[in-house]
Formats: C-alpha cells, sequence, structure tokens
DNA sequence: ATCCTTGCAAAGCATTTGCAGTCAC
DNA sequence: GTGACTGCAAATGCTTTGCAAGGAT
C-alpha cells in the first residue's frame, strides 16, 4: 500500500530532481508539515512548527523552503490584505472561504462550474487565461457572534 | 444632468460626513483619480498622479486617504502577492483578470452566476459568507509573446 | 474654538539578500 | 570535489504611526 511519509518524501525529491535542487532534511519538514495541515499556515507558522522536527531551522531557510515549494508546483501561497502570507499544501484546484475577522483559511468541498469559468474567460479579451481564483469571504463560527462584527 | 465633478464630489462629501469624517482637497483628489481611471494603481502610482493636482501632497497622506475611502466603501482594496496593494475605484460587485507577468488588472465584464455562488456558500458550513472575490489569471496581450513566458 | 487632517520623519513588519560555512550528490 | 543550501544578520520595500502645524466645520 505505501507509507505516506515514504511517499510524500518520493514526491518531493522527484519534483526537486526534475529541476535540479536538493533534497534537504529543512525543504522535506516543511513540505511534510504542509502536507499534514489544512491550516493554511503563515511562514512563521511553519517556522515555529517546524522548529520541533528540525531544531535549528532559520526563518529565512522556511521562506526558501516554500518558495521552492511553490515553484515545484508542491505548494500554493495564498495572498489576503492582511500581514502575511499562507502557504497550501494541497495542489489540486479548490477554493477557500476566508474569516474577515481572525483570518482563518478554510478549504471549500464543491468547485465553481467550469463553464461558468469559461464563460467569464471569454470575456477576458485578449488576455490568455490559465487560472482561477475563487474565494469566499465572511465570518467563521468562533466569530460570527453577537458581540463581535454585528451585521448590518 | 449633472455635472460629473460635482457629482463625484457630492458622493465623497456625503459619505464623510456620514461618518464624521472632514471634506478635504487631498481626499477630493485621490477619489478623483480613482474614479477616472481603470488601471487599478498603487498608492504610489496614486500619490505620482495626484500630485499635478495637489503638489504638496505626502505618500502618507495618499495612503491614508486611500483608507479612508475603502473605510467608506468608495474604494476597494486589491492585495496579490507582488509588492504592493492596488486600489478600485469601481464599487460595484465584478471580477479581475490579472496579468503574471506584468501585473496589470483589468476589469472584467461578466460576473459568476449567482446560483454558483449560493451553491458554494452553502458548503461554507458554519460561516456567515458575505462576500465572494473571484479573479482570473493569465498573460495579456502585451506580455503573451513567444518570448515571454512559453506555454507548458 | 474644536478636533480632524496633513506632512514629515521615524518606526514597523514581512520578506529577501549577501555571504561564509556546510552538506547533498 | 563541486555547486547548491543553510543560518545569520543586515537590508529592502511597502505601509503605518507619532507629532506639531494647519485647516474644515
Amino acid at each position: 500500500m505505501g507509507d505516506h511519509n515514504t511517499d510524500t518524501e518520493a514526491i518531493l525529491r522527484r519534483a526537486l530532481e526534475a529541476s535540479g535542487q536538493r533534497f534537504t532534511e529543512q525543504r522535506s519538514a516543511v513540505f511534510r508539515f504542509l502536507r499534514s495541515t489544512e491550516s493554511h499556515p503563515t511562514a512563521d507558522e511553519v517556522f515555529l512548527r517546524v522548529r520541533s522536527d528540525v531544531p535549528g531551522i532559520s526563518l529565512a531557510t522556511v521562506y526558501k523552503s516554500l518558495e521552492t515549494l511553490v515553484g515545484c508546483g508542491l505548494a500554493a501561497k495564498l495572498t489576503y490584505g492582511d500581514g502575511s502570507a499562507r502557504y497550501d499544501g494541497r495542489t489540486d484546484d479548490h477554493h477557500h472561504v476566508r474569516c474577515l475577522e481572525c483570518g482563518s483559511v478554510v478549504d471549500l468541498p464543491g468547485r465553481v462550474d467550469a463553464h461558468e469559468v469559461h464563460r467569464l474567460e471569454a470575456s477576458a479579451e485578449g488576455f490568455r487565461v490559465t487560472g482561477v481564483r475563487l474565494e469566499l469571504t465572511g465570518y467563521c463560527p468562533g466569530c460570527d457572534t453577537p458581540t463581535s462584527a454585528a451585521p448590518a
């Protein structure tokens, strides 16, 4: 059946090799953590967490590793207007809901209809469209309380 | 028929007054420029351009004015992972296409079907959804050349 | 007259970079 | 052995902030 950690490592090795880059403990730990969580962590959160696997790792290396993973197509970078970027270990096409209060980002199970996307693409005259990004915004269960951010 | 500049100024005055803020030449110039362009300028671009109307204006004031406009609902802030935020004077719900090469952002005429959005909202369990953001990415006519960013 | 805004300069923060030592291949 | 990677610290670039002077109501 294949060991999960072994698979993950093999995926990383293959992707790195394909672009002439080297497999390192640091990159591996960052990749493993990203794959293991659905929390869309910031670089700093990855740093804090990965320190338990690779004690001496530096924040700069975490940034570099994340950038490498994004470059290999093994992770995605999510940017909102709220301070730091977040990273997503899921590489399949999917959407997110984001809480405007606490900033948490959650995966959506559904996907926007491809026909709709094509229709919009057709109106993007002159552009060669290569991607779509869709994001819902609102308030998560924990933040949607009478005391915080009451509806208009 | 209504004078366009007068209308724009009245809109701003009303919105500012509603939130206890004051009408100033600087805010007016920033708002006027944002309304007059479809280029989704960065704060710095707004600054450079608005200097011809208000010679002594500072970059800090441009940032503050933009923030004020966003707060009043008279502008929107667009954030991508590429350096600086961009500002949009259109406040109606619409989508964008963004060039991955040069960073230009263009308005899309169409809108994603509301039923599709509701379907996705339904899958965002626990969240109270208040907004959608959809963005196409790709290469604009000027950047989509054989020499730059050849397809895979 | 009140107190919101401005402009300036300094601070803040996330991210990137230069470089010497180290490690993967 | 070679060239890529790491860790450190300094640098960068966008944005925000503190404060005194100026301006809107």
